[in-house]
DNA sequence: TAGTCCATGTAAGATGTTACATGATTCA
DNA sequence: TGAATCATGTAACATCTTACATGGACTA
């Protein structure tokens, strides 16, 4: 109906999870409080807003539930617009500025990417995840080594912290791919 | 001046870096714009309210810098207050949440450590974190175990690549503790 | 019947994003 | 003189956080 913007890492969530199956607001609020893995919180204030934004938008739609004695549920389900705008962004170009900013989006879109989209897309993902991943690394090593003398002790280990977990990333790519490699014959 | 009752994790790397040297607000875009580390957003829009607001709650205090031909540039230096309040700060309890929804703000609580904190603060901060991740990670590999069979390949992966993250961070704890616990002989 | 959980929502407020605006200075 | 960089800022907008509100249903 109305034109989408853009919409959140959250809005994004709550797509994925909806396109698995049917859920309602309160399904989605407890799957965050309740699974160890996802990093949105689940505030009422953020998730009804946007899953009204989602519905005005014409990616979900949403009716109540009705049969054996429950309350009033509102529950959602992805449509095919939802659905085309959620690969859409899944399968956008990988950036730089994706790697070190937005690190979360990026496990986020691949965390969905057999549900949505094609065969390929996980491989191609992973490639250019690593590609970015490798060029990126070494700049951060270069850095250390010429601001070392210059930082504190717990600001050099502070980095070192993040180059660990970028080569942590980085060997991560690696093994999935070998993954998807195996299962998959495409290389 | 006026009470402070929350800062965000930007105004605290803005304190931070303002405790290093004074600077302006030019100077602290610059620092997020070039610096490889960190994970602010060099937006003129983020920055300058938030050393407004630093400023009417009295944490920094800026004025013009004179001198040789320069434009106007507003450099900002940090006071008694602010210190304290950045102390505080980065010395509270570490809480299980802050692992798993703000982990780079722990970090950036870290990073600053030896610049704020008494001697003793680094290794007690290292050693909660340690803590809490070593008490967090099985839980997620139960999660991973149960769940396995009915998460796809790419969910899966995500998973795990949360796990090796967090496992990494933890052996990051450990040899972080070394490096303190030679040059500080505290145990 | 009192407490807890189910289930949805709103209100106020702060913060951040993007884009725009302004003007001085340096350099080609 | 025109372009790039220095330097500060505002305006509009969307989103999130925290806290509050509401009411049905189950259970001890």
């Amino acid at each position: 109906m109305v034109a989408t913007n853009s919409n959140s890492a959250l809005a994004f969530a709550l797509l994925g999870l909806i396109g698995q199956e049917p859920r309602s607001g309160y399904d989605l609020r407890k799957f965050f409080s309740s699974t160890p893995i996802i990093l949105f919180s689940d505030s009422p204030g953020a998730i009804y807003p946007a899953l009204r934004r989602l519905e005005q938008s014409g990616l979900v739609r949403g009716h109540m539930a009705e049969g054996s004695g429950l309350r009033r549920r509102k529950v959602f389900e992805l449509t095919a617009r939802g659905r085309a705008e959620f690969r859409r962004w899944q399968t956008q170009p990988l950036t730089r500025n994706d790697v070190i900013r937005n690190m979360d989006a990026l496990m986020l879109r691949f965390a969905f990417m057999d549900q949505f989209a094609e065969k390929g897309a996980a491989l191609r993902f992973l490639k250019a995840f690593h590609k970015e991943l490798a060029a990126y690394i070494p700049s951060l090593r270069t850095y250390l080594k010429s601001n070392r003398e210059y930082m504190s002790p717990s600001g050099r280990l502070a980095l070192e912290s993040g180059i660990q977990a970028y080569a942590t990333q980085l060997r991560w790519t690696k093994s999935a791919m070998r993954a998807y490699g195996q299962s998959k014959g495409e290389g």
